[in-house]
DNA sequence: GCTATTCTGTACACAACTGTATGGAATATT
DNA sequence: AATATTCCATACAGTTGTGTACAGAATAGC
């Protein structure tokens, strides 16, 4: 339990601290440079720890895409489950969004350039980005919009969250706080809600967060099954 | 001037031929993936003519950068010249996305990832990005929009769209057309213009695609000076 | 047609990777 | 403590890639 997530020196080496460092080579410099190779020099042990854990590079990276998937599918769930009890808002989503730190986003990013030159990855992507389309739909009831708008709204706002991890904006957690409000009133079309202050300032004391931890564990035990990269 | 750009048999190969076939293989697969030797089997040539006309990889890797940059700086001062003359509206840059196919986007998808791992990559994606978004704040006056919302408004306006490239949609053109007065009207609070309607039913019709040309044409000649790579 | 210049293929030296085989160290089990 | 199991380092064989050197082909200039 007492854990040193980075070098990981010393002790053995599990299936997770390869996949940990994967993943951090995967965002930092895209899935070409996964090479078993280095990351044996990161982890500071050898090759032949790591095809004792795996079979196979390719599986390497088939605990990757599958960790991102089930981490999508676990935020998803969560909040729809909340929507399910209150009326939805989208302060759950601008609070889940701006706690999930910096890691978590450019994870996606990474896998979303990996899917250009891969169908498995593509097909997984979509699903996932359908789910989420989905989930946001919720905020805008077919009472009051039409199916259509319905479909843009949700999407306006869920582009624009990935577009701003795709810019890799990093402005000063105050500065992105202070605008939030102005993001409710244009993606909402109304004015910001006294629980979206409320949870702003919550978060502004940094709070525990509570979510991005729940989407950053790792989940896949195994997941042999070969993929075929095209 | 009898182009095939593809393979580019027979005739000796022009730096822009190397040129590219890197940029095909950066959008498919990564920096990492454009290997010069790689580039030789697809152009069918050999290494010897590569290291004739660029000194290292490097300097390939760093004329892709220039080009992505330079297309950029060009698409936005066209359409702000073109708003200094006339009153800015959102339609002339639903325009210019639409027709930008699909190559474009994903080069900037590409250089995004690239980003992460390199800092001179980001500094211009940086660069791009602010200009795009000082661009289309000058949709919201400054008389009708305080300071911060204009700001939003752009940044929403601008993220959706990397957004939308981020997800790789691949929706009929059609719908993605239908659904473009919707987007108007999210994006601006106003109801979609005469204008727009007018414009989309000419790029239904599939009108010559000036901008998109304009936009793919290489341009950088001499790069030379080497970046050093994080 | 001859010469100068531009471009390309081939050969060489070496670095970065993948995957396999195997002896033995580290840890758990009794 | 002896034994079984889990895990890891090393050595080997092969592929992919970078960059240099140089001879000579292709093209342009005269």
């Amino acid at each position: 339990m007492a854990a040193d997530s980075l070098t990981v020196t010393g002790r053995r080496k599990s299936r997770e601290d390869w996949i940990a460092a994967a993943r951090k080579v995967l965002v930092k410099s895209g899935v070409d440079s996964v090479k078993v190779d280095r990351l044996a020099n990161d982890l500071r042990a050898t090759r032949g720890s790591f095809y004792w854990h795996f079979t196979d590079r390719d599986e390497l990276l088939n605990a990757l895409l599958h960790d991102w998937e089930v981490n999508n599918y676990v935020a998803i769930s969560t909040i729809r489950a909340r929507w399910a009890s209150s009326t939805p808002d989208l302060t759950e989503l601008i609070e889940w969004w701006v706690r999930e730190g910096t890691e978590s986003p450019a994870f996606g990013m990474a896998i979303r350039t990996w899917a250009r030159g891969d169908a498995t990855v593509e097909d997984v992507m979509h699903r996932v980005d359908n789910e989420w389309i989905n989930l946001v739909q919720l905020l805008f009831s077919p009472e009051t919009y039409d199916e259509s708008e319905r479909l843009v709204r949700a999407r306006v706002v869920y582009f624009h969250q990935v577009g701003y991890h795709a810019l890799a904006m990093r402005e000063p957690q105050e500065e992105r706080l202070r605008l939030i409000p102005y993001y409710y009133k244009v993606l909402t079309g109304r004015e910001a809600s006294d629980n979206l202050f409320n949870a702003l300032r919550a978060i502004g004391k940094g709070e525990p967060a509570a979510p991005a931890k729940t989407r950053t564990r790792a989940v896949a035990k195994e997941t042999s099954k070969r993929r075929k990269r095209s």
